[in-house]
DNA sequence: TTGTACGCGTTATCAG
DNA sequence: CTGATAACGCGTACAA
């Protein structure tokens, strides 16, 4: 492409700085970088004038071999479209910014070989430093990335070894207290959509849901549990499952909102009022649970400050500050909103007061 | 840091896999790049066999250094937290990685200092082009942009002067045949709530509102139109401005679905039914548009195409294929649902039918 | 206080 | 077909 000694470069270098400033480029570095070697002022004036006059910018690549970083950190989720990880991204990004670094995103579905189609860019010295919020994938990648001695922190996930740093919420404690809201509204029959199998975050809410159940003397149901993909379709489908069982319920808790609202929807198309018919619960509040119709209970995950924190975790990773506090475990709370009804369910019909 | 001949790499560097195949380093490089330039086959297999052993992986950011560029491009938005954007980033990164390219993310909450902060990684090499959804800012740092010969691309957005690339929807055709879709209804008293001052596509959709009434023969009333401010809280404010006003109006037009959904909140707030005795419209379609109560009657913008369109032809841009065709302009398509009603507006009260 | 020179890891040119 | 080597732009030990 460019030969030997062409320039790959479009705008000035170091080289032009040092030479419209008189000086050597050893000096203009040292201004730019305003490093502690001392520098006489005048010199210094000169430097920083030429710097303006060319509109001189450091070429970050080049600062990035020499360094050997490239203040970039990757945030890797399953789909950024999914409501629940933008405010992720968000909280990530402003802590990130404020360190000066950036933050490359990507997609995996939760694929597994996205997954580590991703993590191959750490290898290659790409980015500094990785946020994982991806749920699909094998522990493998994993492991490798803890094996590669590489900065990560893992986020609303659980590594299955625990050999990574962790921050989340904490998924049994909040699904037992969703679930022991509807039974402290006089609810017995609580239907359940789980998460993918085999998702540690899945398993801990439906233990969560379980625990719940057994506070109150009452042995789950089977037939009342049924698989999700944590996505509005997932919890559409699981309704119509549920029904098919001709199981009766009063109360259906969801492992997050998005099948909540799918859930929702497939009762109300099946003649299912709600809270009246049935009162439900969700996991997530993510943002628009306070707008669906109606309003959503459900278990707030503070989805901002999970990305920040992680963020901020794993800067302090790379300055080697590393520390042993290896899981950070958020306590969760419970948003009480319209679809859980406002008071002790009634035989009698009559829309919930807002 | 690291001395003049220490080692900024942890991993095996190109020279490592040449020694271990007993090869020069320029044979290493034909092999893993596979150059047109020929190599013996059983020399090939010694390389490859040496990568695999030694689990070698370029490191990209030399190769960023040597080629000229990094594979990488930013997408810069107002806030990715805000419902619009998630999908505008997966389109836009889903074609990037299928081109092999990152994507790297960048939040400016429409502030003019941090777009051109964002803008100055351009300057500095660290991506190759410019993905520009952030909509507050000024035209300078577009027109520098522009001026500097970057790639770019503008989504959702028009540069003032036309002179960069765009990928758009079509607002003023939006609006209009939202607005229209109310007085087609029966409405003419038709409140509206605008986007903030001074953005093109605010004004673009206020024209579209004002041509629909004309079209009908009805006069717009500039005392019910109140400026917002695209997020929920503005619609909110501007109902409240509104109300206060005393000027009766049997429908509301907003400029986004955000504003929309803090604007029915206001109403309902107010004791006004939706859409019995205000009928609502918005645009963008946000993913849950269809979810809130009532769903939402609004103008679609396809953002996942957004973004994938506008990626490709940044794409394209890069190499070269410029074309002149620098506008890309969406149809718009207006999507009814109950927040308006299912039928001409009604003295007598009554839930609209599902 | 300033300048010289080397190397970061890679690719491409040129000579063998 | 293969190897030696000069850049890419920058930061820094070392000499001046």
């Amino acid at each position: 492409m460019n030969g030997p000694n062409g320039r790959a470069q479009t705008g000035p270098t170091i080289r032009d700085v040092a030479l419209q400033a008189g000086v050597s480029v050893a000096t203009v570095s040292r201004v730019i970088n305003d490093s502690p070697h001392k520098v006489h002022r005048a010199t210094r004036r000169r430097v920083l004038r030429a710097v303006v006059r060319l509109g001189y910018h450091p070429n970050a690549v080049a600062q990035g071999l020499r360094r050997g970083t490239t203040r970039t950190i990757a945030l890797i989720v399953p789909d950024i479209s999914n409501p629940f990880f933008p405010a992720v991204a968000r909280g990530a990004e402003d802590v990130a910014r404020r360190h000066g670094y950036a933050l490359v995103l990507g997609n995996t579905d939760g694929d597994a070989a996205r997954e580590r189609a991703y993590l191959d860019i750490l290898r290659k010295r790409w980015v500094d430093g990785v946020l994982f919020a991806s749920a699909g994938g094998d522990a493998r990648a994993l492991r490798a990335l803890h094996a590669g001695g590489v900065p990560a922190v893992l986020i609303a996930r659980e590594a299955t070894d625990g050999e990574i740093d962790t921050v989340l919420v904490d998924s049994f404690a909040g699904m037992r207290l969703a679930t022991s809201h509807l039974l402290r509204l006089g609810h017995r029959r609580i239907a359940y959509i789980g998460g993918p199998r085999g998702l540690p975050v899945a398993r801990e809410r439906l233990r969560g849901y379980h625990q719940a159940l057994r506070d109150h003397g009452i042995r789950p149901d089977p037939r009342l549990v049924v698989a999700g993909d944590f996505r509005v379709e997932g919890g559409r489908t699981a309704v119509r499952r549920l029904l098919a069982r001709r199981r009766a319920f009063t109360a259906l808790a969801a492992a997050n909102d998005l099948m909540a609202i799918g859930a929702m929807e497939a009762l109300r198309a099946a003649g299912r009022r709600i809270p009246d018919d049935v009162a439900v619960v969700g996991f997530d509040d993510i943002p628009f649970a306070a707008f669906v119709d109606p309003p959503l209970t459900t278990v707030a995950q503070p989805t901002y400050r999970l990305g920040a924190l992680a963020m901020e975790r794993l800067l302090a990773l790379m300055r080697g500050e590393a520390g042993d506090a290896r899981r950070l475990v958020l306590k969760p709370q419970l948003v009480v909103r319209r679809s859980c009804g406002a008071r002790m369910p009634q035989r009698r019909p009559g829309r919930a007061a807002m």
